[in-house]
DNA sequence: CAGTATCCGCTCGGATACTG
DNA sequence: CAGTATCCGAGCGGATACTG
């Protein structure tokens, strides 16, 4: 430990798995993302009409930030206007059993407390 | 919508069931909470030990927390020095196929990562 | 043992304006 | 169309000190 006396949270976070999943799927619209693109590749306002109110600032950082991760491609043919498609990697896809988890679980748990209060 | 034009987090994140769900596994350490006590009922400081460097701060607003969401129940029998025990609700056990499902992607991007670089 | 109380920095996510 | 640039408030999470 140094002078700081500060560990990073990707430090303690790596350490576990839970977490390290966590850290993609985690936040505020990582999880949506993925699930726009369990779909098949979307443009980038494609992304954006499925996801309710986010700013391009922040669809923009998600999008950098899986890609950072090998979760999601772009694929970006030149012209005029731009044409951005977003596609999930081999690596993205296997999230797919997660997100049903993730999905299923909210499914369940709303009936749950519809029907017993 | 009112005059502020300001959705709070809860009314989009309710909007989805990934979300929700997220609502409750997501932030830094309730996924690893859950994941204690699925191992069975706890005390404060055997959970301390087993999060890692988490202060009894943040123990105990996330305790509350998933208390507040009944996840976990708070068992505390009288006398000094007071013993508290935390254990799953049903609710809270409902979530070891999610838990599950986050540790085996966390395991096996894990493996890849160090198979393929 | 199981917390409270207080303080604080940093990151996340959002608002708004602008661009190749 | 698909972003950048800039600013900002809220709140999460952590450090430290104290308590029934």
């Amino acid at each position: 430990m140094d002078a700081t006396h500060w560990r990073s949270p990707e430090l303690v976070a790596g350490d576990c798995p839970l977490s390290r999943t966590l850290d993609i799927v985690g936040g505020r619209w990582n999880a949506m993302i993925i699930r726009e693109l369990l779909d098949g590749p979307k443009r980038f306002t494609q992304l954006r009409a499925g996801l309710g109110p986010v700013t391009a600032k922040v669809l923009t950082e998600r999008l950098r930030l899986l890609a950072d991760y090998d979760i999601v491609r772009r694929d970006e043919q030149p012209g005029v206007p731009p044409r951005v498609a977003y596609a999930l990697t081999p690596r993205g896809e296997s999230l797919r059993p997660v997100l049903a988890a993730l999905w299923r679980w909210g499914v369940r748990d709303e009936a749950s407390w519809a029907a017993a209060g």
